[in-house]
DNA sequence: TTGCGTACCTAACGATCGTTCGGTAGAGTC
DNA sequence: GACTCTACCGAACGATCGTTAGGTACGCAA
């Protein structure tokens, strides 16, 4: 976000987060967090009251930033574009969002279901806020849908957005054509793809 | 799937795919599985080799339970069956065998991520043929579909129905019902939602 | 030059983990 | 009645876990 080198605790925060994704939170312990900084385990607690905090502080992170992508996304949106146009420049902020922090989100579909009760319950309000905002949006370009076929579409988006980051590589495609091919099948819908 | 009493191996089993899909795998310790079954943690490995191994199982018999499903659906579908019937049919098995075993086939949605590498390795044949069997589904029913299209809508498709299993309860609706939602939320589009 | 906060270290704590060893009780077989 | 197999139990093993206590080295301010 700024230019600053990457600071210790940042670089913990950042090699915690892929980790946790990669192998979970359970699974990772600190000394091998510990090991992938270049610390030892005790000098992680000079930055982190706990594991817990570490976790709870790396999902703030993440459901920032595609709160923050969200937020731009409806404001740089021209007063021309059409309901088709809004849905695709915020799921193009939602992957934007994802894959340049990566870690963070990702962390926020697989990591979160199996965090401790007190990490679920302290990161769930900003999860309620973004989804919320998903669904305001959908009922918005979609008026006809009902509430649970509202739903339904909310989660398959989600379920089409959030799974592109184990298959996607940005190296061979732009995400904003990525949420192009998301948003036309969805809209479309399967019966009318050409 | 037979009529005789529970054995312990079975409830073994049943209590264990609970557990791991309610905490997470690494949260689960053999103890809590133990005190859920009412035997000695040692006893456990009298049916299974190891912790390893008992989700090994509870792995494939999540995915037989919706292999059959999708068996079951291609085989009881009438000539006279549009495309669209087609594809209902077998996302209304999905959620049947999704249901019915819950804790072991939503045990491949959230603790499979996170699984020892073997046993993920040992799971991922049985998973790649089922998923190859929906996108061969898929390019049948909408055969209109390019290959990202089609693997977007698989996705969907997927995030949409395995989703479910956090906020669904059947007690309130049919299973059928749901697929027909999602079939037609999925297959006419958002733009065409009335 | 002293004092203090920051950023780390070594060493160890008690708890919990998956697993193993060596049993026992009961049912079925010959 | 001895033999065997299945299904369990009690107690313990070594390893690893998150965490803490008590340091050291360094930069900066007074």
């Amino acid at each position: 976000m700024d230019t600053t080198v990457e600071t210790g605790r940042d670089r913990i925060l950042r090699e915690a987060a892929e980790l946790f994704l990669a192998r979970g939170y359970a699974e990772t312990s600190l000394r091998t967090i510990a090991e992938a900084v270049e610390m030892q385990p005790a000098s992680i607690y000079h930055h982190f009251d706990s594991k817990d905090a570490l976790l709870t502080e790396i999902l703030e992170i993440g459901m920032d930033a595609v709160t923050t992508a969200f937020r731009a996304a409806a404001s740089e949106l021209e007063p021309s574009a059409t309901n088709q146009d809004r849905l695709r420049a915020h799921v193009a902020g939602h992957l934007r969002a994802l894959f340049a922090n990566h870690a963070f989100t990702a962390a926020h579909v697989t990591v979160f279901p199996f965090a401790p009760r007190d990490v679920r319950t302290a990161a769930v309000p900003q999860r309620d806020a973004y989804e919320a905002s998903w669904t305001e949006l959908l009922s918005a370009v979609a008026p006809g849908l009902d509430d649970e076929a509202a739903g339904v579409a909310r989660l398959a988006l989600f379920g089409a957005m959030n799974s592109t980051v184990q298959w996607f590589d940005p190296a061979n495609g732009s995400t904003d054509d990525l949420a192009t091919t998301i948003v036309d099948t969805l809209w479309n819908g399967l019966a009318n793809s050409r």
